[in-house]
DNA sequence: TGAGCATATGTTAAGTTATAACGTCGCTGT
DNA sequence: ACAGCGACGTTATAACTTAACATATGCTCA
C-alpha cells in the first residue's frame, strides 16, 4: 500500500468514526462526495477491504454494513450486538467462545478460517424506553 | 396462508433440496422459470420469507444465499459451517453455545432475539484433497 | 352455492449493494 | 530522472432486494 492507499483509507474510517451506527458504503460514499464528488463506489470498496484486512473495519454480515472497531486491536472475530431499534452495536470479544464454537464445526474435521457472530435485538437504552411507554 | 402459497413454497423447497450448496434466490428464480418464465423476484422473496419464518430453510448472511434445513425442525438458530472450496454447509446446533453467547451480549443489558452464527473454512473433504496435491 | 373478504401472487419498476475491466496517475526506490 | 508497481478514476454492469398496486385465488359464512 502506498501513501495514497493510507489516505484514502483514512477519510474513510474518519466518516465511520464519526457515525456511532453503522454505515453502508454508499452512506459513506454520500459524505466523501461532498468533499470529492467523484468518487465512485470501487474507490470506497477498496478502502473498506484494506481496512477490513486490518481489522480496524468490521464488516455486519446481515446487515451489508460497516462500522469502526471499537476496541483495541484484536485479531479475533468479534461478537456484535446489534440493537434493531436504534442501530447501535456493542462489540465484544472472547476467545473462550470462538473455540468452542471451533470446536463444534470441526467434529466432523471441518477447518474454521472465519468467524460470524451477529446477535440482533434491544440493547439497554432501547429496552427501558419501551419499558416506560 | 393458503393452498396456492404452500405450492410456491413447495417448489422453491424443492429446488433447494435438490441442491447441496447454497443457491441465491437468481438462482432458484433461473430453474422455477423453466416452468414458468413469468416468474419476477418478489414471488421467490415471499416464498423464502415464508419458509425461513418456518425454520425450513436458512439464510447465510455471509453469502446472500438459502439453504434447505438438513435437520430436524428446530427454533434454534444453527451454527453453519460453510466451505469456502466446495461450498457445501453443515448445519449444527447447540442451545449450549447460544446460551453463552447471550450470556456474552447480555452483560450489557442486550436483549438477543436472533442469533447468527456462521464459520467459514474447509471442509474435511477439500482438506483432503489439498492434502493429496 | 355464491358473495365478500383476506391473502398471496403477478407485474413493473426502482432502489441498494458490489464488482469487472481498463486506462491513468502518483509513489517508491535506484 | 525514470521504471515499474500499485492504487485510484471511470464507466459500466452485475447481483441482490423491495415498493407499490393490480389481479386472482380460495376460504368463510350466510
Amino acid at each position: 500500500m502506498n501513501e495514497r492507499g493510507k489516505r484514502m483509507q483514512a477519510e474513510v474510517l474518519a466518516v465511520l468514526r464519526s457515525h456511532r451506527a453503522p454505515m453502508s458504503a454508499y452512506e459513506m460514499l454520500g459524505c466523501l462526495r461532498r468533499e470529492n464528488p467523484r468518487l465512485a463506489p470501487p474507490t470506497i470498496y477498496r478502502a473498506l477491504a484494506a481496512l477490513i484486512e486490518r481489522g480496524i473495519v468490521h464488516r455486519l454480515e446481515s446487515l451489508n454494513a460497516f462500522i469502526a472497531c471499537q476496541r483495541d486491536r484484536h485479531r479475533q472475530a468479534s461478537i456484535l450486538s446489534i440493537c434493531d431499534d436504534c442501530g447501535g452495536v456493542e462489540e465484544n470479544v472472547s476467545a473462550e467462545l470462538l473455540k468452542e464454537l471451533s470446536g463444534i464445526a470441526g467434529k466432523s474435521g471441518f477447518a474454521p478460517a472465519r468467524h460470524v457472530v451477529e446477535i440482533h435485538g434491544q440493547c439497554v437504552t432501547c429496552g427501558a424506553e419501551e419499558e416506560r411507554a
